[in-house]
RNA sequence: GUCCCCAUCGUCUAGCCUGGCCUAGGACGCUGGCCUUUCAAGCCAGCAACACGGGUUCAAAUCCCGUUGGGGACGCCA
């Protein structure tokens, strides 16, 4: 029994994005799985396009969803020793060469070949020149089988075949001293001693060029196994173009990163028809047996559906601590802060099944905090009319007197009201919820007033009152 | 262009490997109903798919071949 090591190997090139949580997600749960260890591990060899921001905001990310690692984070750029001695090893074991064409001549005939329907590949021109002690700028190039086929018994696809010939000599160091992915990715695989390679689609046709320098650097192949892509709705590979697709992003959108998470383990992977999985459950029943083999498209209704049943089941406590910062933004956050212990869970319990999201359950809640409250205008005109003021007033005089002020004696006075003026519940239910927030539509109107008390209720229902006799008839 | 991958409701998927249990199941969304003080939630019902063509077989969503369609890769990016 091989202890399972795997990892998440990201490029700090921009956020980390769905596809990628998804990536590092399936590799997490395999580990977890097999009680192997997940590595993460940060390619920033392209010392042009990565940032150290980009690395904070991915393990920020990872925080976040709660991908936890076991080793690392590792970075690449300081293992270029490493890099550079095995690309040395292989020259002087004859599986590498100098090669000094330009990249810009490469370039140029790349375009030509393409342009004549050819498929653009190294020509080997340098292969062959035995360039030992390069004076200008040259590269180092992997000596790439040309006969036969290489095999992947891919974990997800199976049996994929390719022929050889399609390999060019890859560049394994750049002019500039540093390794490119193709060998980095290798070489840390090989020195971390991964066990399976688990990464998206897009690597597949890689895997062939990488066979190959595993075996000449005279280590054992690991397992590969290949994620179908994440599509947007127009079906092509998800990116910018598809809106939000950094992981914070639906943080910040108020969504819960465990039903992220979920969402994000359907999207592929499946166990009979179970859509909910706690993460233990998802660890327990992960196989590769169960992974799609074809892309999917990420659909945003059913995330948003994922997110409503979390915040269903999701403690009270919990929920109030993290909509805070929600409550911040629509301006309610202090009047939350200074609700007595409690109040703000409360509060959470009446929406939790109204919410799709954070932001959502902030918004409704303005009402609850804000003071004074915004009148639906609209709906005053049709509902606070003098006709129903005496009725209202008479609510209002019960509720003052009520001995105990919450919801279920509360409904019994406002029952008595109703029925003494001759009233169906929602010709006065109507009104005094507006009156009360401001809005047509809430919780159940006994739990919101019991949630406002008896102060801020009598207060609302006052001003209501008011306007009510101001009302036309 | 070349190589590789993929193909079940609009979307995510079960079923495929080990053909009959499939009159193709579930979920999101949509539509209608119930519940109801509003809005939700919940419950019930409905709409909706095996890409196409050939084989193999008593029998094909399931196995084989082809076509078409989609995706990905062809960098001194990862």
């Amino acid at each position: 029994m091989t202890h399972v090591k795997v990892r998440f190997a990201p490029s700090p090139t921009g956020s980390l994005h769905i596809g990628g949580v998804r990536t590092a997600l399936f590799n997490w749960l395999w580990a977890r799985h097999e009680r192997g260890t997940f590595i993460l591990r940060i390619e920033d060899t392209d010392r042009d396009r990565s940032t150290d921001e980009a690395i904070q905001i991915i393990l920020d990310g990872m925080k976040w969803v709660g991908l936890n690692w076991d080793e690392g984070p590792y970075r690449q750029t300081d293992r270029i020793g490493l890099y550079r001695d095995r690309a040395m090893q292989l020259l002087e074991r004859g599986k590498a060469y100098w090669c000094v064409c330009s990249a810009d001549e490469l370039e140029m005939r790349r375009k030509e070949a393409q342009a004549k329907g050819l498929t653009p590949k190294y020509d080997g021109r340098c292969r062959d020149r035995g360039i030992t002690q390069p004076t200008g700028d040259a590269a180092l190039r992997f000596i790439a089988p040309q006969e036969g086929h290489t095999v992947v018994e891919d974990l997800i696809k199976g049996t994929v075949t390719f022929d050889n010939a399609v390999l060019d000599d890859l560049i394994i160091l750049r002019s500039n001293g540093y390794p490119t992915y193709n060998f980095s990715v290798v070489v840390d695989d090989a020195l971390m001693g991964i066990t399976h390679v688990i990464r998206g689609d897009d690597h597949l046709n890689n895997t062939p060029r990488q066979i190959p320098i595993f075996q000449a650097l005279g280590h054992p192949i690991p397992r590969f196994g290949h994620l179908s892509m994440i599509m947007g709705a127009d079906k092509a590979k998800l990116s910018k173009r598809h809106g939000a697709t950094s992981v914070l992003a639906y943080k910040e959108m108020g969504y819960l990163p465990e039903a992220l998470i979920n969402y994000l383990v359907r999207l592929g992977w499946s166990h009979g028809d179970q859509e909910i999985f706690s993460l233990q459950e998802m660890i327990d029943h992960f196989s590769f047996d169960h992974v799609q083999k074809s892309a999917a498209v990420f659909n945003p209704d059913k995330l948003l559906w994922m997110n409503a049943q979390y915040i269903k089941q999701s403690e009270p406590a919990r929920i109030a601590a993290l909509l805070l910062p929600f409550l911040d933004q629509v301006g309610v956050g202090d009047a939350a802060r200074k609700a007595p212990d409690g109040w703000l869970a409360k509060l959470v319990t009446l929406f939790q099944e109204r919410a799709r999201t954070l932001v959502e359950m902030a918004q409704a809640a303005v009402p609850y905090l804000q003071e004074p409250i915004e009148m639906d205008a609209d709906a005053a005109v049709k509902l606070l009319t003098s006709a129903i003021a005496p009725a209202l007033e008479k609510l209002a005089e019960r509720f003052q007197a009520a001995p105990d002020f919450s919801h279920a004696p509360l409904e019994e006075v406002f029952k008595q009201v109703i029925e003494e003026e001759g009233l169906k519940m929602g010709q006065l239910a109507q009104p005094v919820r507006l009156a009360v927030t401001g809005r047509t539509a809430s919780p159940g109107l006994f739990e919101v007033i019991e949630l406002l008390g008896r102060d801020r209720t009598l207060a609302r229902l006052r001003k209501g009152i008011a306007r009510a006799k101001r009302g036309n008839a």
